[in-house]
DNA sequence: GGCCCGATACTCT
DNA sequence: GAGTATCGGGCCC
């Protein structure tokens, strides 16, 4: 299957948010794959919405949210996580997509040995498959759409099972109204 | 399944 | 100095 190509991030980031579920993320590591299907998402849409990074203007840290579409966000937040983000939207607007989850389908052996845990929570939360797929700060500002990446989305077969969900972004304590109760959350149940 | 809490270091008003 | 786009362990159903 193709990789997204980069006119696929350069759109809305509700609508990329929402057609980045069931597409494959793939982490190439040693020459090999790690893949899985994306499974929940959420968007961060720019310097008015207060749960965005950019809601500081640009920043050392927000910097990347304000490249080219297709290029990755990775910050690393509580002291000892990283996330996974996908800019969006036009150069100079911050806008990205957080992936929250995926369902792992290729390389699940280092993801283990990663991981440590049960595989049923191997890549269930976005600090989870950063740790599995190996992503941290060295692929901050990595371009998804470039012919050397080592990580990309591949268009996936469509899941005509699928149900999404829209609900609250998640974490987001602290932050004011509307912000706060934006269904900009995405997700797959299979049915 | 749920709730509570500590770990941990980086970001920025 | 305060807050944080989380996780896992401990505990209780």
């Amino acid at each position: 299957m193709p990789r997204l190509p980069r006119r696929f991030f350069a759109r809305p980031t509700l609508e990329v948010a929402r057609d980045l579920l069931g597409q494959r993320l793939v982490r190439v590591w040693n020459g090999k794959r790690l893949a899985g299907i994306i499974s929940e998402t959420e968007a961060y849409i720019g310097e008015s919405d207060l749960a965005c990074h950019a809601r500081f203007g640009r920043t050392p840290r927000s910097e990347v949210m304000y490249h080219a579409p297709g290029h990755v966000y990775v910050y690393f937040t509580y002291g000892m996580h990283w996330m996974l983000n996908v800019v969006t939207e036009m150069e100079d607007f911050p806008a990205a997509v957080l992936v929250r989850a995926i369902m792992p389908t290729e390389g699940m052996p280092l993801m283990r040995e990663r991981r440590g845990r049960p595989d049923a929570i191997l890549t269930d939360g976005p600090a989870k498959l950063t740790q599995a797929l190996g992503i941290d700060r060295q692929l901050n500002g990595h371009d998804l759409c470039s012919r050397e990446a080592v990580l990309f989305i591949e268009k996936a077969p469509p899941r005509p099972n699928a149900r999404i969900l829209r609900g609250p972004r998640i974490g987001l304590g602290n932050t004011p109204e509307p912000w706060l109760s934006k269904k900009w959350n995405f997700k797959i149940r299979d049915s």
